[in-house]
DNA sequence: ATATATAGGACTGATTTTATCCTATTTATC
DNA sequence: GATAAATAGGATAAAATCAGTCCTATATAT
């Protein structure tokens, strides 16, 4: 199951997905959560941290709610699973080299590096705007 | 910490790293573990797993021990990781559609069918003769 | 005032990760 | 044949992470 994201990662794309289909519009947590079929107050959480993050905006109090603050094509797939899950990268010795006290001879270490390159770039290419087009909506 | 490959498969790595460089020879597990710094009876379990799958053999008894079936050319990282922790996707749906009632429909799910597709030829574009070659052995 | 919303932290159960331990079996050597 | 050194494999367990709940505080439209 490891090298896979969250089902909170998945989650939370999916509350984007929601927000970006409102064009600019507002939702509740408990219509995002509902329409997403995200357990609800795992949801509360999950916008949270989106909200933390900068990628939607709440408005408190009755009439309140969630709504998304860039336009789909400035918000990519990683941006939001980073937003959850924080940075993110294939071993922990990426992150971190002091991890590791192998990393300074270590011959696989370089090919972990690049690799996290690889795949923040290719979340990073996939913006929601892309998806829903290539999705075709 | 999620998307990142476990220590088993960081060990995995190590294990068949250290039989590469035997070239042919063989090793005993207490060498191994003790040589690349992983728990011996983690070790034991993870040269079983490598061993079923089919990139080194056992030898038993007095004088046994593993040594490497391939070439280093014909080992890559995700033979390794797949040997340990099964076949790898970045999401559960990519693996198994019936996963996710929202399969059909779901704009992302290709998403995930092109990205894991990507990492497991990167993955396998890494073979121990490069990792060694690149790291100037 | 009240009803409806978000903010945020504490808590919990389930699952996975990261091991350890024990018994059985195999085999080289004395 | 006995023995010692090795792998095979299953049972068990502690720790960490994941997935989710719950509760109190705060904000705000009506
Ligand atoms: S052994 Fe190498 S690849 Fe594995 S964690 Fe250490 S530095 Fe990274
Ligand atoms: S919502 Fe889409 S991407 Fe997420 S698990 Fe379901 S099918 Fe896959």
């Amino acid at each position: 199951m490891s090298v896979q994201i969250t089902r909170e990662a998945d989650y939370a794309i999916r509350c984007i997905l929601h927000l970006v289909g409102l064009d600019g519009g507002m939702s509740t947590v408990r219509n995002i959560a509902d329409r997403e079929s995200i357990p609800r107050s795992f949801a509360a959480k999950i916008v949270q941290k989106l909200t933390k993050a900068g990628l939607v905006e709440s408005v408190r109090g009755v009439k309140g709610g969630f709504r998304i603050t860039r336009s789909p094509e400035e918000i990519s797939l990683l941006d939001v699973i980073e937003a959850v899950e924080g940075p993110i990268s294939m071993n922990i010795c990426v992150l971190d080299k002091k991890s590791c006290d192998r990393q300074p001879q270590c011959p696989v270490h370089p090919c972990w590096v690049e690799i996290t390159e690889s795949i923040r770039e290719r979340l990073g290419s996939y913006t929601f705007e892309r998806i829903l087009r290539e999705s075709g909506r």
